[in-house]
DNA sequence: CGAATAGTTGATGTATCTCAAGCAGGGTGG
DNA sequence: CCACCCTGCTTGAGATACATCAACTATTCG
């Protein structure tokens, strides 16, 4: 799943449990598939386009640490983040047999290098294949949801709020409501292009919330969140 | 794939070819799955829903005929619509056990009911999914660039060239440029609910456009475009 | 024919964008 | 070690696209 926390290569093992010990079953045979001759492990840095639009698209990637953004660009240079993908994600699925969108690391980022046959021959690789993708469109209609109807001030709570280690696209079930500390490690443009706002207006964003107590800067792209459930409460979403 | 040409029970066949002699292969596993004694036909007429929000997604829906659109809403009763689906489309495919969205009928529709467990057991069936969610997930990537990305006036032109019968995502290769015709089958309201706007600014935009020349309305829901290509400029992609 | 519903148009408001200047932090070289 | 620069971020003033509110018009259906 397109799970927003942990996605920036936080210290401390993602949330998901190691593939192998999934409990359906089905991840014995992925793991034959990562275990190909073919699979590769590659290692990028940050800001590097894994691949371009319109790439052939015969390989697929699994991130095993770090971050990746898809983007797609307009030809006036507009350009929409539309996805943001951690660790277990995987992408390079493309419709056809060319990429719909850019791949570029958000971070220093490690990936497993699947080729397309050795995905697509295997039950359990289609299953595994089909769940991540049904993940990955849930989180493409939140995502509509916060484009389409989310004013600024609740897209980036939105955000802040997906960051959060711990929590995904669920609702807020935080029993402790301790306070969180999340790391954006994006730029602005980058969170901008994401949410459909321009930089200075995420900017204006977070400085208001910090005015208003609801964060507090530790860094530049460090926010500590001292009452996790009032910044649920500008999302929107309940 | 989430072709919206089509989409709307347009009299004449689907684009897309029968299912069973797609050149994959992959079909006649398909076709195997449809013909599961556990798969229903059923038939609903316009704006009936299919599922709401948290039901159980236990069977997953493959359009015959007519039009499907997902939406989903916020506690305060905005509502986003994620998703317009036509025939050969499947859906119900959620992450979980429960919808994600809302389904609801655009226009009067048929449907094959599959079992959730007869699709996932074969790699066919598997296959034929991973196809279907893929081509969703690529429509869905080209929506949140319309949703963050694109003007009012933008995001209209897109909306209606998509719905030109034979053109889906893809670029503006038509060499003849014929006037095409268009039934848009949702009201106002759905359009702006789709597109992130309010009724009023689709409204004023269609007018616009008639002002301009760029479409001639022969009835409320029903529009001549003279000149495609010029409309198809409008739309920020080329 | 008339009510009900869906769509259009106008006047006004406002959230967000645009343009422009100033500021901070992090790295480099003197 | 500190000044300097570069890049990314913030803040302000003004413009604008779209939303909102409200009236009016077309269409549909009994």
């Amino acid at each position: 799943m397109a799970y927003l926390n942990h996605a920036m290569g936080e210290a401390g093992a993602p949330v998901r449990a190691p593939i192998a010990v999934r409990p359906t079953g089905e991840q014995i045979g992925w793991d034959e598939i990562l275990a190909s001759p073919r699979t590769r492990t590659v290692r990028m840095s940050e800001h590097e386009i894994v691949y371009d639009e319109g790439d052939v698209a015969d390989r697929l990637y699994e991130i095993s640490d770090g971050a990746v953004m898809l983007y797609k660009l307009l030809p006036d240079g507009r350009r929409q983040v539309v996805e943001i993908l951690g660790p277990g994600d995987l992408f390079g699925l493309s419709a056809g047999d060319a990429h719909d969108c850019v791949a570029e690391t958000l971070v220093a980022s490690g990936f497993r290098v699947i080729d397309r046959r050795d995905a697509e021959t295997s039950v359990a690789g289609q299953r595994h294949i089909a769940r991540c993708l049904r993940d990955q469109i849930a989180t493409l209609h939140e995502h509509a949801v916060l484009l389409g109807r989310k004013s600024a001030c609740e897209r980036v709570a939105t955000f802040i709020v997906r960051m959060v280690p711990g929590r995904g696209l669920g609702r807020c079930i935080d029993r402790t409501n301790a306070p969180a500390t999340v790391r954006l490690a994006m730029t602005r443009q980058e969170i901008a292009d994401y949410l459909g706002l321009t930089i200075e207006t995420v900017s204006r964003v977070i400085s208001d919330m910090r005015r208003r107590g609801l964060l507090v800067a530790e860094r530049q792209d460090r926010l500590r969140i001292p009452d996790l459930c009032a910044l649920c409460r500008m999302t929107g979403a309940h």
